[in-house]
DNA sequence: AGCGAACATGCAAACGATTGCGAAAATAAT
DNA sequence: ATTATTTTCGCAATCGTTTGCATGTTCGCT
């Protein structure tokens, strides 16, 4: 008998519901003899909590939002895996919604998530995102809020993002030991604060020597970045390294890459920023500086779990960066 | 001032909250004139209803249910961000658990699912589950499930897969339309259902042919994959064309080709069972089979839709295969 | 016998929203 | 003016669980 309640079996045993509820908990008033009674038809009975009811009792629900532009992107998987895996122990589950970096999208499912009353949302901020307000109302509602990756600029939030400046220096360094002197670096969207960072981390450490020629393109996509690639290597002055700052411009390039037949590393180095799965597809190995999407997860998912304890106040925490070598520089 | 209820709208109006609950539904026994008010109230209060309450009383949380072995797989993410569009115009939401491949955890989910009485569970199950008397509660609960991908063998249940024979059957033709004499065939886990279907599919489709050499091997994960390729075209007589069962296989497949400088198609041609992103990470790009989780999403919520409106009796469900040409065949 | 402590259990309110039914008030019909 | 009808609203129960407080019972002790 599937769906019992307290009630049934108060009924059954012809008691009330209050000491069935104190039974089923081991609460000390109760005597053994009922105790074991309950729990007994409790068990035949299949009985199990309704999660529902204890939380709106509880105005607790046990329940974090994860929200990101989308779903099909290895990054945010290993953030979503990790927090999974981490708030499992507590009896938290996630809702996991979707913004298509779109900002009205965005600011309906905080609507979701507050008619939900979940305990605390982790975000990833759309492409798109300018305006905080809706973000605003989750505090109103007393709901934390941990962004992660794409963050605002707004520093009385609570984020957690990758050490986006260590690694644009990282990879800088990397080239600059490997004595490259012609580097073609390709960016992502320039609206992103993430992009802006590692631009700015990378152009500063690399110019310190003069020497260097460095060409900076911006590419939105696989095709744009594939596309730069092929248009650099048909010139004479062709680079001798190439920066990608994610793993989507990696691919494109890579794709480039085995089309013109480029020889890696010795026609041109590659170095990539990545959470470290697309590196490992190609050989050589793409040596890259990592960006764990895992690690970030777990650092969140500690954030997440103090503001749930009250400690409320804003913090910014970075996840630092790793050298991984390949073979491709 | 934030989390207002019909309680609070009530009393600051003096009257009463199912009055307040009518006049927010646009009840036609409310009158215009208090509608007004309340609504207006509401307004100012930013009222959102509480849906934990409205879940108790409705006996219906718009919550749906996903378990698959593990999120960081570009498969399973199309068929979520898939399945996350479609149920999102319905009020649903998504709660997504990861089994990790283990029977327990699959059994703990379920235990969760149950507890928070979702409107229905959507499936894949881990490679090691044998025993389905978990899935039997779910059935007592009255909680429907749709099997997907990873289906049982029970056609008690809803399932809702790829045309595995369809697929396999498709990619058998196109190696005999060009002409191919040496093949080497990839599989996966030989646990799995699909494996063992994709496997028949392509043999009985291949031996038409007596002058076909077809070798059989099995690769649990990449680096498995990456050597089999080694050592096979090491050999003086290498295969014409390489059959990769999953995606998985693929990345194997092709870190070796880029390895060993395998030309593609001139030396050997490849082709693979795909959701069809990694095929375009290649150049060139590989010609495969669509095995889409995007519409295979899609159909499941399909199903699960009728489920959920009564249409309890199980069926079976398959999405068809499509040839995508690339250029690696 | 009488009184307090210890034990075991039940009552009822609360969480927030929904809804059938009844009742008061306002309007219409006779 | 009185009855009939409509409009407008409130009472109270319900969903399933939790919990403070009160009640009742059984001992033990003097």
């Amino acid at each position: 008998m599937a769906n019992a309640t307290l009630k049934k079996i108060a009924q059954v045993l012809d008691i009330s519901i209050s000491t069935v509820s104190r039974a089923l908990k081991n609460h000390p008033d109760i005597s053994q003899s009922t105790k074991q009674k309950v729990m007994e038809l409790a068990e035949t009975l299949e009985y199990e909590p309704n999660a529902v009811a204890v939380n709106l009792r509880s105005k607790n629900t046990k329940v974090f939002g994860i929200m990101i532009p989308s779903i099909t992107n290895n990054f945010y998987d290993s953030f979503i895996a990790a927090v999974e895996e981490e708030v499992k122990h507590s009896g938290y589950s996630l809702m996991i919604l979707q913004s298509a970096d779109n900002p009205e999208t965005e600011t309906e499912n905080l609507k979701i998530y507050r008619q939900n009353r979940v305990s605390g949302v982790f975000v990833c901020l759309s492409k798109e995102t300018t305006n905080l307000d809706a973000f605003h109302k989750m505090k109103d509602a007393g709901i934390p809020v941990v962004f992660f990756d794409k963050v605002p600029d707004d520093d009385t939030y609570n984020r957690v993002c990758l050490a986006d400046k260590d690694a644009a220096v990282m990879a800088a360094e990397a080239l600059l030991k490997k004595n490259k002197k012609n580097i073609l670096a390709i960016f992502g969207d320039t609206h992103m604060s993430i992009t802006k960072r590692r631009l700015n981390a990378f152009q500063e450490t690399l110019l310190i020597n003069q020497e260097i020629s460095l060409s900076i393109e911006y590419a939105d996509t696989i095709e744009e970045a594939e596309n730069i690639i092929s248009s650099y290597f048909q010139l004479k002055n062709q680079p001798d390294a190439v920066f990608c700052m994610s793993d989507e411009i990696l691919m494109g390039v890579m794709k480039s890459v085995q089309k013109l037949k480029i020889e890696v590393p010795q026609q041109t180095g590659i170095i990539t920023l990545s959470d470290g799965f697309f590196p490992k597809l190609y050989y050589p190995e793409i040596t890259y500086i990592e960006t764990s999407g895992y690690r970030l997860g777990k650092l969140a998912c500690e954030r997440m779990m103090e503001c749930v304890k009250g400690k409320e106040e804003a913090k910014e925490i970075y996840v630092n960066s790793r050298f991984v070598e390949g073979g491709s520089l």
